[in-house]
DNA sequence: TTCGCCATACAATGCCTGAA
DNA sequence: TTCAGGCATTGTATGGCGAA
C-alpha cells in the first residue's frame, strides 16, 4: 500500500510538471464519481470542477430549455452501473438508455447476467432472427426488408410504422439480447438488409456510383438506392476509388517512418497502462497484443506520410511474423524451462 | 509472400419526423 | 412546441481474396 501510495504522489508531482489542470490529474488518474462523493464534492462543485458550461450541465441533467430534469442523477448513476462511460453520452442516448434500456439492465442485474460488447455471436445473431420472425407473425408483416426498411415500400410505409409502434418493435426485437435496444436494431438492420451482402462492384456499378456523384454530390440516400445498394456499400466504395496512395514495395525510409511512428505509439500506451509483468519479463502476452491490435493507423499513416492508414496496418502486420521468428529462434537457444526464467533485456538486445 | 482491393462489422452521435 | 422514436453519417477495425 505505502508504495502504491509513493507512486500515485510521484505522478501527481508529474503530472502537475506537466501542467496539468486538477481536473485533467483527477481524469488521468481514473478517479470516480463515487470517488469524489467520498472526498466530499458536491454534485455541483463536481461539475464545475469537470469545466462544463451551465448549458452543459444543465444538458446532463436530461433538461431542455423551459423543462424540468426528464431523468435523475440517480438513475444516471445506476446506469452507469452498466455503462461505465454514460456520463459522456449525448442527451438523447442517455434518454434513449435509461427510457428502454435501464429496465432490462435490472432485470440482468437480478438474474446475475453481464451486457455484452462487441462481435456479435452466432447464438446472438440466432436470437435476432428469432425474434424477427416472431414479430413478423405477429404484426403480419411479410418481410424483414418490409418491417426494417418501410420507406422502402411508399405505398405502405404509413402503416408499416404504425404496426412497429403498436408492438413495442424497438424493445422487442432485444429480447433475449444481452445489448442495448440501439445495438440490436442497428445489427438487426444490417442483417436484414438484402442490399447488404452483394458482392463486389461492377464495371457498370462503378461508373454509375462515380456519375450519381457527381450528380448528387453526398446525397448517398438517393444514390444508394437508384444503385439497389446500401448506403454504407456505395459511400464506403466511392471513397476507395478516389484514394490511391504509394504503390509498390515498400523503401526502406517508408519502413524506417513506420517503424518509427509504431514504436512511439507502443511506448506510450505501455507507460499509460503498463503491465505487471512486462518488465520483469513474467507475462509477455500483453506486449505482444499491443503490438498486434488497437493501434492508431490514421496517425501512423499521417507520419509515415506516403502510406495509408490501411497500408500501414497491412504491412506491419505482415511485418509482425518476420519479428517473431528471431524471437522464438532466441528463446530456443536460451533454452529456458519457463517463461518466467527469459531476461527479455536479454532478447531485446538479441533482436535489435 | 507481399500487396492492394474490397466488403463488411461495430460504435458513437447528431439530425429528422410525426404525434401529442 | 416538445419529445419519442427512428434514421443518417462518420470513423475505425477486420479479414478474405486475387494478382504480381
Amino acid at each position: 500500500t505505502l508504495d502504491l501510495c509513493i507512486s500515485n504522489d510521484k505522478e501527481d508531482v508529474q503530472r502537475r510538471n506537466r501542467g496539468e489542470t486538477e481536473e485533467e490529474q483527477r481524469r488521468n488518474r481514473g478517479e470516480t464519481e463515487e470517488q469524489r462523493r467520498n472526498r466530499g464534492e458536491t454534485e455541483e462543485e463536481q461539475r464545475r470542477n469537470r469545466g462544463e458550461t451551465e448549458e452543459e450541465q444543465r444538458r446532463n441533467r436530461g433538461e431542455t430549455k423551459g423543462t424540468k430534469a426528464v431523468f435523475s442523477n440517480s438513475e444516471l448513476l445506476e446506469l452507469e452501473e452498466f455503462i461505465p462511460n454514460v456520463q459522456s453520452k449525448s442527451l438523447e442516448v442517455k434518454q434513449k438508455l435509461l427510457r428502454y434500456d435501464l429496465p432490462r439492465f435490472r432485470e440482468f442485474k437480478r438474474k446475475g447476467l453481464k451486457l455484452r460488447w462487441g462481435r456479435y455471436s452466432e447464438e446472438e445473431n440466432l436470437q435476432i432472427r428469432r425474434n424477427v420472425e416472431d414479430f413478423l407473425k405477429l404484426t403480419l408483416i411479410q418481410t424483414p426488408e418490409e418491417l426494417f426498411f418501410p420507406q422502402r415500400f411508399p405505398e405502405r410505409e404509413h402503416s408499416l410504422r404504425d404496426v412497429r409502434a403498436n408492438h413495442r418493435f424497438y424493445q422487442r426485437i432485444a429480447e433475449g439480447l444481452l445489448r442495448t435496444c440501439d445495438q440490436v436494431y442497428v445489427r438487426s438492420k444490417k442483417i436484414f438488409d438484402p442490399r447488404n451482402h452483394m458482392g463486389r462492384f461492377s464495371e457498370d456499378e462503378l461508373q454509375a456510383l462515380q456519375k450519381l456523384h457527381t450528380i448528387h454530390g453526398n446525397d448517398w440516400k438517393t444514390i444508394a438506392n437508384k444503385l439497389e445498394r446500401s448506403i454504407y456499400a456505395c459511400e464506403k466504395r466511392h471513397a476507395q476509388i478516389g484514394k490511391r496512395s504509394e504503390h509498390g514495395p515498400w523503401t526502406p525510409e517508408e519502413m524506417h517512418r513506420l517503424k518509427r511512428a509504431t514504436k512511439k505509439h507502443l511506448k506510450r500506451a505501455l507507460e499509460s497502462s503498463p503491465s505487471p509483468g512486462l518488465d520483469l519479463g513474467v507475462d509477455p502476452g500483453p506486449s505482444f497484443f499491443l503490438l498486434c491490435s488497437k493501434l492508431p493507423w490514421k496517425k501512423i499513416s499521417q507520419k509515415v506520410k506516403s502510406r495509408s492508414p490501411d497500408q500501414c496496418r497491412r504491412k506491419w502486420s505482415d511485418a509482425l511474423p518476420s519479428l517473431c521468428v528471431p524471437v522464438c529462434q532466441i528463446l530456443y537457444q536460451l533454452q529456458v524451462e519457463d517463461v518466467s526464467d527469459v531476461d527479455w533485456i536479454q532478447v531485446a538486445q538479441s533482436v535489435g
